[in-house]
DNA sequence: CACTTCTTTCTTGTATACAAGATATATCTA
DNA sequence: TAGATATATCTTGTATACAAGAAAGAAGTG
């Protein structure tokens, strides 16, 4: 995790470090502000932003519900084309799964995805998918990386794309429901391990 | 409608207004930018958003998606207690159709959907759909309130609430379905008609 | 030594001046 | 008059100066 949460990112040493003035790295961090990445401290202070535990796990569940509503439409609208395209991608998985390239499989995963949605014709419900994963993202890069992970996620895609393939709706849901069920991790104990990178509902002010 | 979509809003007229700099102005505007309610154009001018088209028809399945979740989640762990305050809901819902008011009738239907999302323990979800319904919402402001629609929605509600008390969660979840699907309109002919507040989707550009 | 209080220094919040591009207007030219 | 061109004026983007509060440190006090 290159910035712990907590870390204090001061407005104008960012603004040195990247040769602007104050004002557009004050819109920024408004920007991640919004999106949690970081907390606006009035008159104090900006830092990295913890993780709130809360937000994580509606993000799961948040997650799971517009993924089965895209895949089942994806099952509709899917080309023979665009359903060759996914095979492409279970194949590139397993490349990069060999090399154990951890971050590119990530990027990849995430793009295998983001390709249901747009196939879907929900873009728009993708980029709420994304918005609600940084910080499911953020979660997993505290969590060590599981042995046989990688071939256990493309054998759950594979299912997907075969789902897909076949026509087959229902089994399709069924197959993203499994997939994506696999996130769903002990974060209480984990928020507990590292309590100072976690916010729980408590502390949440505002909004 | 009060704003119409293209109209001008310049942030020095809108400083004026408020008696406050451009600073917090601009702040406020990226925000509104980022919400799709404002249009930013670089070195040209800040304008009133135009209704993406593709949004409200997403925004509606989105909803429709996580509004599911939340209500099978609220059968699941709702009170007697909450299952009493949302019958009062009910029938404040009536007093407030009995006048006709439908900018009260508005805030209360926002209010008792956002309760189900509190019951269930999803206040982030919730925060989701409220900004994805802004769109629909000002679509919807453009369509002429039916007449009888005030008491259909009612009794939708409380096709709900009895399906809550009951602990039967298919059952309200099949009843919040039929409610939003009510939201399902003919939005491709409308954008027709008045084309210079929707904006569709070959215009989106970046982002 | 422990505690309180005051001062200094740091942070973000706001106002303002200037830069740069887009757009509308006026002017020139055929 | 019609069109093209140049100018003026508008917009947002950026940099900087100052204000106000928070936090950390120093100094005083029992």
């Amino acid at each position: 995790m290159k910035l712990r949460p907590g870390t204090p990112v001061s407005e104008i040493s960012l603004a040195e470090e990247f040769g602007v003035s104050r004002t557009p790295v004050r819109e920024a961090l408004q920007r991640l502000d919004k999106e949690k990445l970081v907390e606006i401290v009035p008159k104090s202070g900006t830092f990295v932003g913890r993780i709130p535990v809360s937000a994580v796990i509606e993000a799961i569940v948040a997650r799971r519900a517009l993924e089965v509503v895209i895949v089942r439409k994806a099952v509709e609208r899917a080309t023979p084309s665009q359903v060759l395209e996914f095979r492409a991608r279970l194949e590139r998985q397993r490349e990069i799964a060999r090399k154990n390239d951890l971050k590119t499989f990530h990027a990849e995963d995430e793009a295998f995805h983001a390709a249901f949605a747009s196939v879907a014709g929900y873009p728009g419900i993708w980029e709420i998918i994304r918005t609600v994963k940084i910080q499911v993202d953020r979660y997993r890069q505290l969590t060590l990386p599981q042995e046989g992970r990688l071939d256990m996620v493309i054998r759950e895609h594979k299912e997907i794309v075969d789902a897909l393939e076949s026509g087959d709706a229902d089994r399709a849901v069924k197959s993203m429901e499994v997939h994506l069920d696999k996130l769903q991790l002990d974060i209480e104990v984990f928020g507990q391990t590292w309590p100072d990178y976690f916010i729980h509902d408590r502390e949440i002010e505002g909004q």
